[in-house]
RNA sequence: GCCGGUGUGGCGCAGUUGGUAGCGCAGGCGAUUUGUAAUCGCCAGGUCGUGGGUUCGAUCCCCACCGCCGGCUCCA
């Protein structure tokens, strides 16, 4: 896990914000454990509440009901659904049924018992196949090893089958520190060929201020929402006609832009050529990079007559290698970095976008390298600076996983070891050992992979950045170079985005900075105020001067409203810099910077203000503070508002 | 695609037990010329997501579709 602070997305205070409720000697494991044993117990509790519920309706059935990070749930398959007053009813009885003090008594059975007791629960007998049988835990995961030890935990005459560990007694949960949150569909075992049954989901902690906590910081992600953010600052817009498919307004433009430029600008420093593709291809290409077999359901599709078919890209990787293979190629130009920021299309099943991290239209900063295979490993190094140079910039919190051979791959095994051997040793070289973590088989069939992992508001993580060695493309395209021999070979290819998906990168950022952009990407950078209408030629008058040294202003006119209504409408709109134009400075030429972080600073001088300003922008300060530092009395940090 | 919810002026929301709708902010106009988070007044703006049905009459009831929200599945 790579981290470091971000701009002013912490710092609020909050209901029972400092340390909830554990003492300094009390160590995470212990307390994670605590949480583990509450939530596990909540969630038989609920179980119960909701089978008195719904008891009388129809048949109840149960059918796991696990621990999470921040609660429980548990599914059921229910007589009907699941209304608002059920939840609120289940609550007021999960609280009843804590405070009462039962004790949660495990028993072990045996099979039969368990059968038995069981009889009535189609979905606890599947769980018991799968136990029973050796192969599976009662997540359907695999299991090593001998089958294990059938138990079950009852409590107020409720039996669950269940592996613990649990509570020892309901009177070790503190009932108003439990809150049963909301219902929603999910798969029975995941899968979507099976029945759909009824999720509950609920929270649970160690105290009320835990809770409380936990609750303010779900209506603080609330208001760090990207979509709220993209109305409010008038970013982006969608629109009925085209789901999922952003339009970018002048003001979001303009910070997509300014990503893109940085993304434009590093890259050709390190060799990549940017190159730009056809949107829309004939089938055929599609059919020979294997997409129209493996991807067609994602791609959108124009019929032109009844005998050609055109696909718009959901990737850029077929176009690259026709670009290769426009002429011949040395071993001595390789390594060939192709890179391409065209817009993709994907087409998603109904009921997945999510604003702007899961769109059908989209652009990545993305790049094809072709490289000889004993290349791979100081490419992947190269990536990796790009990565760090990139993360660092912004300094949000991400991780990195790596994704191995899956069961179903193409290629031969030495190949595949050989590979993840080499992104295995970058990473380790350029991240650190225990700074990744490894998913096994969860590469691309094609060859293993590295993403980069965020994070968005509501916790919610989402696949930002890729690393992909494939080594199927360039073969099926007959791509080739010759070699010092006069011999021909086939180049690896790595697929690599380092944002991901523009669109996506924007939503994190977004929320991590609550709106509060880097100045370097604000597309106002300072707001100039003047008190009064007389002041508005100074106000011009700096705006220039700024305009030279780039920087973006605007300037405000006094008749736009109060200088308060002014400060505000700035603030709101996160504009890092302010200054206020008023009688002392046209008396003293000197301006006053206020911050977007906090602090101001009065009577700078003026050429010596500016020239901070522009410092900060061009060497990407992500907060407002850092270039006026020494000239602060008072600073105070944390978002706006 | 599946489960549940939802859709009223640019945004946030009321509302009509069925008789074609209001509020705040934003916007326009006028007054106010203001030293760091909202100056005051007036005005304008909506075929109540779309298409059917029931009804003398639908924004409200029913059906279908679309979008959006929360999950599941899938994924950058």
């Amino acid at each position: 896990m790579t981290s470091s602070s971000s701009a002013g997305s912490q710092g609020h205070s909050a209901p029972g914000h400092s340390a909830p409720g554990h003492s300094r000697d009390d160590l995470p494991e212990d307390r994670e454990l605590r949480l583990r044993r509450i939530r596990h117990s909540c969630a038989h509790v609920m179980a119960q509440a909701t089978r008195e519920r719904f008891g009388s309706d129809g048949p109840v059935h149960i059918a796991t009901g696990p621990p999470t990070e921040t609660g429980f749930y548990y599914d059921f398959e229910l007589p009907r659904s699941v209304v608002p007053e059920d939840l609120e009813w289940i609550e007021e009885r999960v609280k009843q049924i804590i405070a009462e003090g039962h004790q949660l008594v495990r028993a072990e059975v045996d099979a039969a018992t368990a059968r038995e007791i069981f009889a009535d629960e189609p979905f606890k007998q599947e769980v018991l196949d799968g136990i029973l049988s050796g192969h599976l835990d009662d997540n359907g995961a695999l299991l090593e090893g001998d089958a294990p030890v059938l138990s079950t935990y009852t409590h107020n005459g409720f039996v669950d089958l269940c592996a613990g560990p649990h509570v020892d007694n309901t009177g070790d949960i503190s009932p108003d520190a439990v809150k049963v949150l909301s219902a929603a569909g999910a798969y029975w075992r995941g899968d979507e060929k099976r029945p759909m049954l009824q999720r509950i989901y609920g929270t649970a902690w160690e105290s009320r201020e835990q809770l409380d906590h936990f609750l303010w910081q779900r209506s603080e992600a609330e208001r760090r929402d990207h979509r709220k953010l993209g109305r409010e600052l008038d970013l982006f817009m969608f629109d009925q006609s085209a789901p999922g498919m952003p339009y970018w307004l002048p003001d979001g433009w303009h910070v997509l832009s300014r990503l893109l430029e940085f993304s434009r600008t590093e890259h050709a420093k390190r060799g990549y050529r940017e190159i730009s593709t056809p949107l829309v291809n004939e089938k055929s290409l599609w059919e020979t990079s294997g997409h129209w077999e493996h991807y067609v359901d994602n791609m959108f599709q124009i019929p032109i007559d009844e005998h050609r078919t055109y696909g718009v890209k959901p990737m850029n990787c077929p176009n690259a290698m026709i670009v290769f293979n426009r002429r011949t190629w040395s071993y001595r130009d390789l390594p060939l970095r192709l890179s391409d920021l065209d817009v993709l299309h994907r087409h998603e099943r109904s009921g997945t976008l999510q604003g702007l991290l899961r769109v059908q239209s989209f652009r990545q900063d993305d790049a094809h390298i072709f490289v000889a295979e004993d290349e791979i490993g100081p490419e992947l190094g190269r990536i990796f600076e790009i990565v760090n140079l990139f993360y660092g910039t912004f300094g949000m919190e991400h991780r990195l996983r790596m994704g191995t051979r899956p069961t179903s791959f193409l290629g031969d095994v030495a190949t595949w070891d050989h590979a993840e051997g080499a992104l295995r040793e970058i990473l380790d070289g350029s991240i650190g050992p225990d700074r990744y973590t490894i998913a096994e088989g969860d590469g691309a069939f094609y060859g293993p992979k590295i993403d980069i992992i965020m994070r968005d508001a509501l916790d919610r993580e989402w696949q930002m950045g890729t690393v992909q060695l494939d080594f199927q493309l360039p073969r099926r395209f007959g791509c080739t170079y010759v070699k010092a021999d006069g011999t021909r070979e086939t180049p690896v290819v790595v697929h690599r985005a380092i944002y991901g998906s523009l669109e996506r990168f924007m939503a994190v950022l977004l929320e991590h900075t609550a709106g509060a952009l880097p100045p370097w990407l604000s597309p106002c950078q300072v707001a100039l105020l003047p008190v009064r209408a007389e002041h508005e030629p100074l106000a011009r008058d700096i705006m220039e001067e700024l305009g030279e040294a780039s920087i973006l202003a605007r300037v405000v006119d006094a008749s736009a409203g109060s200088l308060g209504a002014r400060v505000r409408e700035a603030r709101l709109q996160r504009v890092p810099y302010m200054l206020v134009l008023g009688d002392r400075e046209v008396a003293g030429g000197t301006l006053a910077v206020r911050l977007r972080e906090g602090g101001e600073v009065r009577g700078a001088d003026r050429g010596d203000a500016i020239a901070r300003l522009r410092g900060a922008i061009q060497e990407r300060h992500r907060t407002t503070d850092v270039a006026f530092a020494d000239l602060l009395t008072d600073v105070e940090v944390g978002s706006p508002r």
